[in-house]
DNA sequence: TTTTTTGCAAATGGTTTGCATCCTT
DNA sequence: AAGGATGCAAACCATTTGCAAAAAA
């Protein structure tokens, strides 16, 4: 159909290697989420497979979000906010998050350094990494000028 | 009292130039938060307050975390659960956190490098920060084992 | 006196769960 | 068949909020 088969693959391979069944309902929650490509929330996904003609309950998308999670296939990301946010792990390079207080801004960055640091932290303590997420919050560039301005 | 004087001048201070009050509960809050010498959650902090005879309703809690977060003095931990953990930056050089996903050990690790590398990130970006989290999920030593022998 | 703060209880809202029914395997 | 999966609605539960009474400045 398309070539996104491989979230497919390492999902229905997951959901194998688990016991656990590869039905209708997460093949269209995998494939709404892969279409999403900007982060989004457990409603944004639900709103999203109406829009595109679908039916999965919220329970479902609940229950399939975590598996996505478990499987690698999506990451958890957390802006301030109380619930969560998603965004795609496969096919994407990791990076991480300025995340401005004032107007809610994301930036993405990447840094390979820190990443290597990560990974020399992790074998010093003998820890196996499994995910990670660096979230600098702050003042953007428009916003720290007003803060400056209103001082 | 106490030589902790300067978390009371810092809250103080802060209160002042915000035009709030310096009120008995918000005392009760900063010196029981500073007496906390571990994470914890905003209950914790309710039932530490009863148990040294003191009285102070949730709501205001929750609201006083919200002040000693904005001020510098606690910040925000979040462990991957619904509900977030505080931890003291006052007095405590930063570090960040291992958490281990199996049985929930939390190893701290402080790394001045990736420090600076994140301060050269934001002047590149011109992103003035206030705070920021690293927080790397996995298994600890113990676990991860585990997981071998298990599979 | 004026404005903020507090406490209470009710509301909020994202997420989880019990259970009957449905559907992969 | 048999056990996992789904949908629904109710439950959860940490956190927030409206409001009247209390207390700083």
């Amino acid at each position: 159909m398309n070539e996104n088969t491989n979230e497919h693959e390492i999902f229905r391979e997951f959901l194998k290697s688990e016991g656990l069944r590869f039905t209708p309902e997460r093949i269209i929650i995998l494939e709404e989420a892969f279409s999403i490509h900007k982060h989004f929330e457990a409603e944004d996904l639900v709103f999203s497979i109406r829009q595109h003609g679908h039916r999965v309950s919220k329970a479902t998308v609940y229950r399939t979000l975590a598996l996505l999670v478990q499987c690698g296939l999506l990451r958890e990301v957390i802006f301030g906010e109380r619930h969560s946010h998603y965004e795609h792990i496969f096919g994407h390079k990791h990076h991480d998050h300025l995340i401005c207080l004032r107007c809610g801004k994301i930036i993405e960055f990447t840094n390979e350094t820190i990443e290597r640091l990560q990974r020399e932290i992790c074998e010093q303590y003998h820890f196996e990494p499994f995910q990670h997420r660096l979230e600098i919050t702050g003042y953007c560039e428009d916003c720290a000028r007003h803060q400056i301005e209103r001082g």
